[in-house]
RNA sequence: GGGUCGUUAGCUCAGUGGUAGAGCACCUGGCUUUUAACCAGGGUGUCAUAGGUUCGAUCCCUAUACGACCCA
């Protein structure tokens, strides 16, 4: 068997161990208390540039991931970086003592935990430095880190090993910060318009509220399989119900489905639910959050996604989605109420379509082929039709469209939302309605919930209701080209064969 | 599910039907203000996996695995 290379670095670093250990020094201590990070010594001591203004500062300590070593025989410079950011250390033996100094260059690999503490200075190129004085192996790393100019470029690396994805790329730290910032954002503006932030259940006996797959578990105990939940709506509107006017969660729905960049089986969704307030009201709520999260979280309303500018400014335009198919395809699907002369009018107008199953299927399929890709500014397209809405309410006086809107912008969509349906006997008809749908072959529909009909019939006030996908939002945020960039550990496809065996004798 | 591309050293990548290359990392030596440090020396590899064609395959063919992108 022949030994791998990195079998063999990983046996150097084993020896280093070895001998930290038998000079008596724990490379793995429990404990470290430090004075500063890094990045607060930079800004701290901006402006002190004259060697005169340190001297009279006490030593400062910091600890963090040594990321590069610069070796000059008795004197050496370090990279450490903490979570804040980054410091030089400068090593010199008149400083530490050639015996500690020795110990440290023999011992001391790119990726250890160090602590440190010692004199601040700046070098003769200006750089701010720590002159170590003390020094403690805070954890040593048995491999070795990714390349130090390129990164680590490896999409599946980045993405099964994340770590080395955020110790070796700026981009992807930054990115999962914007991201934090976003969802922080977002809590701040829901709950500064006085929404409660609550937890519904993701096992459920009966999954709904979106047209998705779902997985599904089992519970041993109670001998029955449960769902992972597809979306929140149908808990958060009973909490409606309930009197809890304002409610919001922020939280993991699971979707049966293929992976794509725009889609991976699990991903957060924030729905809000307001009594008293219609779809009208949700627009507005939509665009305001959206510009104040980008406010927050960027400092800008005015962002770039894959070279296209972007104002996020509201109000952004609306417009019906009747209007929006007919503009881009020339075909007024109202004019078209049944399934074969929809047909026919895209067959007349030779559009390169998908077959469908149902109309409302068509309508879909005209909406995401001709009309999203289009929509890179933020827009509300609404008015959609009854059958693609099994919760939306009906508009005054039609029996095909509802009060509902979705928002799209970099081409897909963001968010969807209602006036709510609280008619329980129209909602009891919609289930019923698309149980049949499902009879001809559809796939995917929302069961018939015994348990949330009996709810509605308690009285649900009227209610406004939103979804907003958050990967898909800081997607857009961030300028990434996809979902995968966004979810610190996206689902991929499981590795049969270990990756890695270090095992070996 | 279909198509295209990719998989070579720890990392980033070249390359060829005749026993494998660079830079970084690593190892040895030198160097007390460097910062992609530098100088001298050292290549550390199941060329994704399994078959096939061939005197000979990392390269050509087939299948498989994983990934990326596009389509469904």
């Amino acid at each position: 068997m022949t030994e791998s290379n990195s079998n063999a670095l990983r046996q150097e670093r084993l020896k280093k161990l070895a001998s930290l250990q038998q000079q008596g020094h724990s490379p793995y201590p429990t404990k470290f208390e430090r004075s500063h990070g890094a990045q607060q010594l930079q800004t701290d001591f901006e402006n002190h540039t004259e060697t005169e203004q340190f001297q009279e500062l006490a030593a400062v300590t910091v600890c963090g991931r040594i990321t590069a070593l610069r070796r000059m025989g008795g004197a050496s410079f370090l990279d450490l970086r903490d979570g804040s950011g980054r410091i030089q250390l400068y090593a010199e033996k008149d400083t530490l003592s050639e015996q500690n100094y020795e110990l440290l260059m023999e011992h001391l690999d790119i990726g250890d935990f160090l602590g440190v503490s010692g004199q601040l200075f700046r070098t003769k190129r200006g750089e701010l430095s720590i002159d170590i004085k003390n020094f403690q192996f805070l954890s040593k790393s048995l491999l070795p880190l990714p390349e130090k100019w390129h990164g680590l470029k490896d999409t599946e690396v980045r993405y099964r090993q994340r770590y080395l994805d955020l110790i070796s790329n700026e981009e992807t730290r930054e990115a999962f910060r914007t991201r934090s910032r976003i969802v922080t954002a977002m809590r701040t503006f829901l709950d500064g318009e006085s929404f409660l932030e609550v937890e519904t259940p993701v096992l459920q006996p009966i999954y709904g509220g979106a047209a998705a797959k779902p997985f599904v578990t089992h519970h041993n105990k109670l001998d029955t399989d449960l769902y992972l939940r597809i979306s929140d709506e149908l808990y958060l509107k009973r909490l409606i119900v309930g009197g809890l006017e304002r409610v919001y969660e922020i939280g993991r729905d699971f979707r049966n489905e293929g992976l794509s960049t725009k889609h991976n089986p699990e991903f957060t969704m924030m729905e809000c639910y307001q009594a008293y307030a219609d779809y009208e009201d949700m627009m507005r709520l939509t665009e305001n959050m959206i510009a104040f999260i980008a406010q927050e979280a960027l400092g800008t309303m005015e962002i770039e996604f894959q070279g296209h500018k972007i104002d996020l400014t509201p109000p952004w335009p609306r417009k019906t989605l009747r209007d929006a198919i007919l503009e881009e395809t020339g075909i007024d699907f109202l004019k078209h109420p049944t399934t074969e002369t929809l047909i026919q009018a895209i067959k007349d107008a030779r559009l390169k379509v998908t077959t469908q199953k149902t109309w409302g299927k068509w309508v879909d399929e005209l909406l995401s082929v001709y009309v999203e890709p289009k929509l890179i500014s933020p827009t509300f397209l609404t008015d959609y039709p009854v059958e693609l809405s099994p919760f939306a309410k009906k508009h005054d006086g039609s029996d095909t469209l509802t009060e509902r809107f979705e928002v799209f912008a970099a081409g897909f969509e963001l968010g969807n939302a209602y006036s709510e349906l609280n008619d329980p006997l129209d909602q009891r008809e919609r289930f019923e309605t698309e149980a049949k749908i499902e009879n001809q072959g559809n796939g995917e529909i929302n069961p018939l919930d015994e348990d949330f009909l009996t709810a509605l019939e308690h009285g649900m006030p009227p209610t406004g209701g939103l979804g907003i996908g958050i990967d898909r939002l800081v997607i857009l945020l961030t300028d990434r080209p996809s979902i995968r960039d966004v979810i610190l550990f996206p689902t991929l496809r499981p590795v049969k064969a270990n990756i890695q065996n270090k095992d070996s004798a």
